[in-house]
RNA sequence: GCCCGGAUGGCGGAAUCGGUAGACGCGUUGGUCUCAAAAACCAAUAGGUUAACUCCUGUGCCGGUUCGAGUCCGGCUCCGGGCACCA
């Protein structure tokens, strides 16, 4: 009892706070809720270094300090489980996915017990069970019977649609995956059902589309962009075509633009808010029509810059555009068939990487629609088909590539920019006057594009188009395990499955290798495919992000066997108010999350449209590396000091074996076999590594295991220890050594309560008024520390107020008890341990954080420095109550003040309450 | 190239509203204790200057605003991150 025994104490209350369901947390609306979200982790193999709980330790304070707070904290935790490594393992080791899953979970869950979290794990969800993929599906099937109504800017059910067609067809709503499809209520009434659930799929939100992929026949399995190379396949060197297969997609892109204005509404970094602005890539522009001479079709292109019309000098097409075959001339026929090869022959990497300057002439002409100016026509791949309209109009003197494209094809430069173009480079300015340019000649810029956009509406040829770089969202995978899609084919039309047969549970298979024609292995298991009625079941199922769009929804209701979450509990619980995560998540998860809330708002299921009021990124923890130098083809290592002497190869040394920079020899020697008969050069009778900062991880053999460092220090300093690094968001390296201040610093905490005997030291008597402001002092600097996520500069006030405590003697109830209160975020067993003292039976999670005051923080005279013209000369004391002018007069009687003034009046002097006198002479 | 961050002792960092720069910890140095070492405890620790009291310089660089700038404004340099043929 006498010394701070962490592990007894540790293991103790773990046990109890497990035992009693200590933060078990029910909906209780008679309360106010706080909800604090950790983005749940992909349960992997390798288990947690100190980097991982960074956050997690983070959240669990703020939500212990909440609950202190009088708050109903939702504070829970689950797993990410489906995805690609645990599928990896199983086709190499054959081990079932949900075995080695199961195994990741337990180890991940073993590890994170240490720590001391205050998790209501009744409330766990893990992605990957059927009674939550169940409704995975379910928010699948809902958003498959759903489509974006742009006139009333919010999703609704298909049958509307479907009924709005039936009386006026789709004059009113334009269909999202085909413009130009037009047809009234008596087309509609002329279609036959799979006709009609080939126009709804091309509006439903979750729909059906082919798309262009790369399909390897000699693996028999569709291939990523990155593995192809050079038109064959990385693995093997197969020959790779490109292949239009069926897939699943998210119509994101109807939410583009309350997924902008949202960002406005919610508490991100302004850095990660300028990620998804610059994902979603909104611009505002025209399409314009330009004919082509000699032919009917009009070749329409998109452009941010309409008023550069009359610098267009030439035209280009995305060489996939459908209009490429039909105008090429007969003279450029090879030439073009020739580039189309080449072209195909490239990766989308490759294209994107290498950035060559190609193209090919077609050898037909556009007509610019104003001054009827004939431009020769060109296909090239800087012009991406997926883009606005496949096609571009090129003004080289105000836009880079173009300009760039014109001087490698040596084609003409028409200025439109009179003196603010030189001839050496494009100038791609919007501040500027037009010249050359017909009727908007000397017109500004901004004005210019009104003008021109205006008269081309006029005239029909052209129209406003706001565009986005966003693309829907692909949500088919080949691949098992993940949700299986609740969707049944009939005469290859998609039928969604009855709800009452979700959900529909991921068959078991016996080799996990891809299926035929690229299709996920589901595919193999044919009895499963084919349903007794002869329809087909998707062999695909769901990417990862599925499970992980709405799983914070869960958590709310999570045993809710007839609904993915009740409207009562939404309602409760609401946004999470906080929301922490590594940025890695920033156009992926927090994009997917932030659109399925806002269908499921949509569709009436949940009240609010945002998922996440507040998110904070925390940093990554750096590994600090050791490094050994090998002389080359030898065993021998040589210290740091002595390397450059010697030709040597850099090797990493597990941290582990590392004692500052100092290498413990036999230690490596018996690390692996290939070192045990190592050889060392010393110096000063010691090796020494070298050492540097990099990324934590197993493959540099820096990764500290949380394990290690609560067993030897225990979990209150491990998580004091981590917050008192630096600031939650930066990156920053981990440093064994510095542990040991925080943890002696809960050493003489300790000793402020027992004696080394172990006799309880603590008394009743009455707080002296410089003990109570030391008290009150702390409780502000922490309660503003933890409101603005600044716990590293809570640590510090602990420990000043501990050393203060020691300093005076201080052992007295009426401080020592609210001191416990204030560090049980931080340090729950330790504060708990000792609260039993004050509290037998009670427990500290139930305590109420201490109000600090005004009055007994204030000091009772107050140190002033004295600036004379800007430098510090003197100070002086003056009553904390004292006014400026008081203030005023003591400064100017002080001695070392007249001394400093050598007899001159102040021209002015200011005095700027409890802060400081400024003298000016 | 474009867009965001950031730069403070030997190191991690503090300074919340424009008001004593360097809290707190690590490391280092010296001391106490010890046969010795470790641990623990105490003291010093931005640089320069001084026997000392002092004084001077100092928050990446140049300039500005102000009685007063790490903090605000203008112009750079370097580092980190994101995006990258999006017309």
């Amino acid at each position: 009892m006498g010394v701070y025994d962490f592990q007894r104490i540790e293991q103790k209350w773990q046990q109890h706070w497990a035992a009693a369901g200590a933060y078990r947390v029910s909906n209780d609306p008679s309360r106010p809720k706080y909800y604090v979200l950790d983005m749940f982790p992909y349960p992997s193999g390798s288990g947690l270094h100190v980097g991982h709980p960074l956050g997690y330790i983070a959240s669990d304070i703020f939500s212990r300090y909440k609950r202190l707070k009088g708050f109903n904290v939702l504070h829970p935790m689950g797993y990410d489980a489906f995805g690609l490594p645990a599928e990896q393992y199983a086709l190499e080791h054959g081990v079932h996915p949900a075995v080695s899953t199961a195994e990741n979970i337990r180890n991940f869950r073993r590890q994170l017990d240490h720590i001391g979290f205050s998790y209501d794990w009744d409330r766990e969800v893990r992605t990957c069970e059927p009674d939550y993929y169940r409704w995975t599906q379910w928010i699948f099937l809902q958003l498959f019977d759903s489509w974006y109504n742009r006139r009333t800017g919010r999703a609704a059910r298909i049958g509307e649609l479907e009924a709005i067609f039936a009386a006026e067809g789709n004059a009113q709503h334009e269909c999202p995956g085909d413009r130009s499809l037009r047809f009234t209520a008596a087309g509609w009434e002329g279609m036959d059902e799979a006709a009609r659930r080939h126009v709804l799929m091309q509006y439903r939100l979750a729909y059906l589309d082919y798309a262009e992929v790369w399909w390897c026949e000699g693996l028999g399995t569709v291939l990523a962009n990155d593995e192809v190379i050079n038109g064959v396949s990385e693995r093997g060197g197969f020959p790779v075509e490109r292949k239009r297969m069926r897939q699943w997609f998210l119509r994101i892109t109807e939410y583009a633009d309350r997924l902008l204005e949202g960002l406005d509404r919610v508490e991100f970094s302004e850095s990660l808010k300028e990620m998804q602005r610059n994902w979603i890539g909104k611009s505002y522009g025209a399409e314009i029509d330009f004919a082509i001479q000699g032919r009917s079709e009009t070749l329409r292109v998109y452009t941010t810059r309409p008023d550069t019309i009359f610098g267009v000098d030439f035209m280009v097409l995305a060489p996939e555009h459908a209009l490429v075959s039909a105008i090429t001339t007969p003279e450029q026929q090879a030439e073009v068939e020739a580039y189309l090869a080449y072209v195909r022959s490239r990766s989308e990497l490759e294209r994107m990487s290498e950035k060559k300057i190609s193209g090919c002439f077609t050898g037909a002409y556009a007509l610019n629609p104003f001054d009827g100016r004939a431009i020769p026509i060109w296909i090239a791949e800087y012009v991406l088909a997926g883009y606005g309209t496949g096609a571009i109009m090129a003004v080289p003197c105000g836009d880079e590539r173009d300009f760039a494209f014109a001087r490698h094809f040596s084609l003409p430069i028409t200025n439109i920019l009179g003196g603010q173009y030189d001839g050496t480079a494009a100038n791609p300015t919007k501040e500027g006057v037009l010249h050359h340019s017909g009727f908007i000649t000397g017109m500004p810029m901004p004005e210019a594009i009104e003008a021109v956009i205006s008269r081309l509406e006029a005239e029909g040829r052209g129209q406003r188009r706001i565009n986005y770089k966003m693309r829907d969202a692909g949500f088919s995978r080949q691949r098992y395990w993940g949700e299986p899609f609740p969707i049944v084919y009939r005469d290859e039309v998609a039928y969604p499955l009855p709800e009452s047969e979700l959900p529909l549970m991921l068959p078991e298979v016996e080799r996990y290798a891809t299926g035929p024609e690229g299709q996920g292995p589901l595919a193999n298991l044919t009895d499963w495919m084919r349903l007794p009625d002869g329809s087909l079941r998707e062999p695909n199922t769901m990417p990862g992000y599925a499970g992980s769009s709405w799983y914070f929804l869960r958590y709310m209701d999570p045993h809710n066997a007839g609904a993915f979450c009740s409207r009562e509990a939404s309602d409760y619980w609401g946004q999470v108010d906080l929301y922490v995560g590594g940025t890695e998540h920033a156009v992926g998860h927090l994009l997917y999350s932030r659109m399925w809330t806002k269908a499921l708002f949509d569709l009436g299921y949940i009240g609010f449209d945002e998922p996440f009021k507040k998110l904070v990124n925390q940093g990554k923890i750096g590994g600090d590396s050791r490094l050994v130098y090998r002389i080359r083809g030898t065993n021998t290592f040589v210290s740091a000091g002595l390397k450059d002497t010697y030709e040597t190869d850099e090797l990493h040394a597990d941290v582990r074996l590392v004692t500052g920079l100092e290498l413990d020899t036999e230690a490596f020697r018996n690390w692996r076999a290939e070192y045990a008969g190592a050889e060392f050069i010393l110096e000063d009778g010691v090796y020494r590594c070298g050492a540097r900062l990099e990324k934590m991880g197993k493959r540099y053999f820096n990764a500290v295991n949380p394990d290690d460092v609560v067993a030897q220090y225990g979990a209150d300093t491990f998580r004091m220890y981590e917050m008192f690094l630096g600031p939650l968001e930066t990156d920053k390296p981990w440093d064994t050594q510095g542990i040991t201040g925080v943890h002696s610093f809960l050493r003489r905490a300790w000793g402020l309560f027992y004696s080394e005997q172990g006799e309880w030291l603590v008394t009743d008597d009455e707080p002296s008024p410089e003990e109570l402001r030391l008290l009150h002092q702390t409780i502000k600097k922490v309660e503003e520390g933890i409101e603005r996520l600044s716990f590293n500069t809570c640590v510090p006030a602990y420990m000043v107020l501990a050393r203060e405590l020691a300093r005076l003697g201080c052992r007295k109830r009426a401080i020592l008890e609210p001191f416990l209160v204030l560090l049980s975020p931080f340090a729950p067993h330790f504060a708990e341990e000792l609260w039993q003292q004050f509290h037998p039976g009670g427990s500290v999670l139930t305590a109420a954080f201490p109000q600090w005051s005004e009055e007994l923080v204030a000091e009772e005279s107050i140190e002033y420095p004295v600036q004379i013209n800007g430098k510090v000369r003197a100070r002086v004391q003056a009553p904390a109550a004292a006014a400026p002018a008081e203030v005023e007069a003591l400064a100017m009687a002080d001695a070392a003040v007249q001394h400093w003034l050598e007899g001159k009046q102040p021209k002015k002097v200011i005095v700027v309450p409890g802060r400081i006198v400024n003298v000016v002479v």
